[in-house]
RNA sequence: GGGGUGUUAGCUCAGUUGGUUUAGAGCGCAUGCUUGACAGGCAUGAGGUCACUGGUUCGAUUCCAGUACAUCCCA
């Protein structure tokens, strides 16, 4: 006997064991029979703890993933974390920092062994909140970005795009986070608008009287000044052309140029050029052929061409340059501007724009041929709208800077010979110079962006480049389940080097899932305080509650918007499994489904009925789960078992395992209930798995490796459901007319039926005992399709039945009358309107003969239903 | 500045190829129920000019354009 209350804390955990020790999980790479179907995914972060977006997101794949594996298919989840480089390196180096070592204090070896031994103690956390959600991951299969044959895969592609050019190294303004101490790709960057300045400087001219006044966002970079620009159609400054101008402070003297690519309509319409730090400033610097003066450093600190302000932050030395400037009479104005500002998407301090050698990817040849593989169809972006985004950033892409200046993650294999210059890069660490012999090489320091490694994912994890087993049955995966935030960041570069690499994309479908955000529709995180965090959900409410909350939120490229009592609200269902479960089953006492034969059974219009929503049940769901309509999928489920299985056919149940019926209503019930776990298992897993092993006949070990419920040819009965509708419908209408008129709860109802045909009335005759059931009567009589109507009575009408309920000493008739006047005025109201349609010429011409018929089918119920109120309202008045 | 998405019940959202889904669900609300699985429950209800303005059409919540507001991405 199961418990009062479902209690989720000990059985997560029991048939979450259950499930490793019998290697449920793992995918046979040796099998060739049965399809093979993959997903690998998307690798958390080594430092991270799971948040609502790791649980949407896995949830959906464990729900694919289980999905198919019930179907037969041989499935493999590929689990994994990345090493998170410059995130990993801040935490660890803050731990550090704690017991007052820098990790310059230990150097780079030592410090990337204490990164291995932090990643040993605390980089398991996510992983196991993982197994906690449910996820039937291969965890024997376990990859990690830094893994030996991971970084294999990295050295070979890094080497093999090197060689054909692909991979290149230059000078370039990159975005340099001075916190992080690296370059960052420019994608790391978040752009923001802040209020801020305007600066208005005047330079003196050189060989000419007055001065050249220049507008600017950021003073400090002035220091760093070799010319100033004007648009040369700027009438303002024609004259000027040629000219010199004095640098105040440094008192350098910098040439006035002329580029079209300055804004005449900004400030003074001249602007400073700082090459050094500013993009712009920068390649507008190569076609004038201008200095190159480096002003800030590393740690975003004034450097030594700074002057007086050497070892000044850049933002003091703003402040401080401000009050010289005004004080020597160079500052003119100061005005309040919207200025754009780059963040560092980590840590968020402001990007120094800054030139440095860094390495890129071109990225242009890649793109072509993952826009192509998308046009052609060979990868589906789900839904659909995406592609658009997709196809944008591919046909706009600019080069990828990866190289990072920080120590924890794959070094470039770049070697450098001082002696001759050379620069060798290779898969295998050279032990001399390829060019003139010499054995002294540096490595190059740089490592490589994180995404570089993550971008190999799907194919470095199964193995490659060794030609495995695996690779051959699960490349190219199924399908990649993942946020659309990282579209670019991940999903475009796995595409170019899938493609690239593989000779075949990543993955046969995209699908992209919405992002969590709070109640009000927030992004969710630490500094504004609504996070709702899963391990806390998940031990009030149990992992089943929280995942299908996820589910039957995730509407497609939509935001989901959670809240704890949302959570809380699907708790509800999962008890209401409980206890419908716990009702099946002490109704089962000695039953064993083996001992039935199916052909032997009588089955009742209930059962067939119940049956035959079933199936229904099953191809909706199929069919949601087939297209990622996870929310739809939840939605049938939660409509069948509450509110077909639960409120009918348990209630029906009740009377038919009283007698001779007894057998065939436990066949039902068990199959039924049976099923629907079965339906159920891949959203919410564990309690599934609870009652599934507790029914009488059930086939397999568990519930994990059942066949996924299909369409049953046998079980369909779609007129005996018809013919059940009509019970229903006859028991609903007797409970509103006793809900809305006052008839005490107690007494004992006499109904007499009007059916329209002989027909319905012998379905309504032959299985009265369900009204009699469900509707607290005592007596139901009939009357023939053409007798005259009840007088004094409360009607309800169904389709094609009249229900009478007579009022003597019963029936509060100022209530019936209310209840008829509103149902009149409603019918009334629908009928004009299909008059009006019915009287428009144009409409009886144009639309389909189908559509027209029906209009006048439908004009004519409502006719023939408006009548009968009318009369119901006369006779009660009369 | 460029682009995406959204606006449907008090709240959160479905609505898959224009006409029956005469606009649905969950929560909330109202009324009544100690119903032998479940009060974390049962029954019955109330509640919507489908943002606004035009267009296409016999017919628009649905397709198109514009407006307003919201939100996200890119520069």
């Amino acid at each position: 006997m199961l418990d009062r209350e479902y209690d989720p804390g000990d059985i997560e955990q029991k048939w979450y064991e259950f499930w490793l020790e019998n290697k449920f999980f793992h995918a046979q790479e040796e099998d060739t029979q049965s399809d093979a179907f993959s997903i690998v995914i998307p690798p958390p972060n080594v430092t991270g703890v799971l948040h609502m977006g790791h649980a949407l997101n896995n949830t959906i794949q464990d729900i694919i993933i289980r999905y198919k594996r019930m179907d037969g298919m041989n499935t493999l989840w590929m689990p994994g974390t990345d090493h998170a480089g410059i995130a990993t390196q801040n935490v660890v180096e803050k731990h550090l920092f704690q017991k007052g070592i820098s990790r310059h204090d230990l150097g780079r070896d030592a410090f990337i062994e204490e990164v291995w031994r932090w990643r040993e103690k605390h980089g398991g956390l996510i992983l196991s909140q993982l197994k906690r959600l449910g996820a039937s991951c291969d965890w024997d299969r376990i990859r990690f970005t830094m893994d030996e044959g991971l970084s294999r895969a990295v050295r070979k592609v890094f080497v093999s795009l090197y060689q054909e050019g692909l991979i290149y190294r230059s000078d370039y303004i990159v975005n340099w986070c001075p916190r992080c101490h690296s370059a960052i790709s420019d994608l790391e960057v978040e752009h923001e608008e802040e209020d801020g300045y305007l600066w208005h400087i005047r330079y003196p001219l050189i060989d000419a009287e007055g001065d050249i006044v220049v507008a600017t966002t950021r003073p400090e970079t002035m220091l760093g000044d070799t010319a100033i620009a004007v648009h040369p159609q700027d009438e303002r400054y024609i004259n000027l052309l040629g000219k010199k101008a004095l640098l105040p402070i440094m008192n350098r003297e910098i040439p006035i140029v002329t580029d079209p690519v300055v804004d005449k309509e900004f400030g003074t319409g001249a602007v400073k050029i700082t090459p050094a730090h500013d993009l712009n400033d920068y390649e507008l610097s190569l076609r004038h052929d201008l200095e190159i003066v480096v002003v800030i450093g590393e740690s975003g600190e004034m450097n030594e061409n700074a002057g007086n302000y050497q070892g000044m932050d850049r933002f003091e030395c703003r402040i401080q340059l401000e009050k010289d400037l005004a004080e020597q009479g160079y500052l003119i104005d100061k005005t309040t501007y919207k200025v754009p500002v780059g963040k560092c998407y980590r840590c968020k301090t402001v990007i120094e724009p800054y030139l440095s050698q860094q390495w890129f990817v071109s990225t242009k040849p890649l793109a072509q041929e993952a826009i192509k593989a998308v046009e052609q169809g060979r990868t589906r972006i789900i839904p659909k709208q995406w592609e658009k985004t997709y196809f944008e950033w591919m046909h706009n892409i600019r080069d990828w800077c990866i190289s990072r200046q920080i120590w924890w993650g794959h070094r470039i294999p770049a070697w450098y010979c001082d002696e001759c210059g050379e620069i060798i890069v290779s898969e295998t660490d050279p032990d001399r110079c390829s060019g003139c012999g010499a054995e002294n090489l540096r490595q190059e320091t740089d490592v490589l962006d994180t995404w570089f490694s993550s971008a190999l994912w799907p194919f470095s994890t199964m193995g490659w480049p060794d030609n495995t087993p695996e690779l051959q049955r699960f490349y190219p995966t199924n399908v990649l389940v993942t946020g659309f935030d990282i579209i670019f960041f991940w999903v475009a570069r796995m595409m170019m080097m899938g493609i690239k690499f593989m000779g075949d994309v990543p993955f046969r479908d995209v699908y992209l899932h919405a992002l969590v955000r709070d109640e009000e529709g927030q992004k969710m995180s630490k500094s504004k305080g609504n996070i709702v965090d899963p391990i806390v959900e998940m031990d009030r409410y149990g992992a089943d509650a929280f995942r299908f909350a996820l589910t039957a939120f995730a509407a497609m490229g939509r935001d989901v918007r959670l809240s704890d009592k949302r959570i809380q609200g699907y708790r509800f269902f999962i008890n209401k499994i409980w206890n419908a479960g716990k009702y099946v089953l002490s109704n089962l006492d000695g039953f064993n489904p083996d001992d039935v034969s199916f052909d032997d059974l009588d089955l009742d219009l209930a059962d067939k009925w119940i049956l035959n929503e079933l199936n229904v049940t099953i191809t909706e769901t199929r069919n949601a789960l087939d297209m990622y309509r996870f929310n739809d999928a939840a939605d049938h489920l939660y409509q069948f078992v509450w509110h077909i299985f639960c409120d009918w056919y348990i209630e029906l149940s009740k009377s038919m395992l009283q007698g001779d019926a007894l057998r065939k209503t436990q066949w039902v019930l068990n199959f039924i209930y049976k099923t629907i776990l079965e339906l159920l298992h891949p959203i919410i897993p564990f309690v599934t798995e609870e009652i599934w092993q507790l029914l009488p006949g059930h086939k397999r070990d568990s519930v994990v490796i059942t066949p996924y419920p299909t369409e049953m040819e046998h079980l369909k009965f779609p007129q005996e459901a018809q013919k059940m509708q009509h019970i229903i419908n006859v028991i609903s209408g007797i409970r509103s007319i006793r809900g809305e008129t006052n008839i005490s709860p107690s007494l004992k109802l006499d109904v007499i039926l009007r059916p329209a045909s002989t027909e319905i009335q012998e379905v309504l005759d032959d299985h009265s005992l369900h009204i009699f059931d469900l509707s607290r009567v005592k007596n139901i009589s009939f009357l023939a399709p053409d007798s005259p109507r009840p007088t004094k009575s409360a009607l309800a009408l169904a389709q094609g039945i009249e229900i009478y309920v007579p009022l003597e000493g019963v029936i509060d008739i100022d209530k019936e009358l209310e209840r008829l006047n509103k149902q009149i005025e409603k019918v009334n109201k629908e009928l004009e309107a299909k008059q009006k349609k019915l009287i428009n010429k144009n409409f009886i011409e144009k639309a389909k003969k189908e559509i027209v018929a029906e209009q006048m089918r439908i004009r004519n119920d409502l006719q023939f239903t408006l009548e009968k109120l009318e009369q119901a309202r006369s006779l009660l008045e009369g």
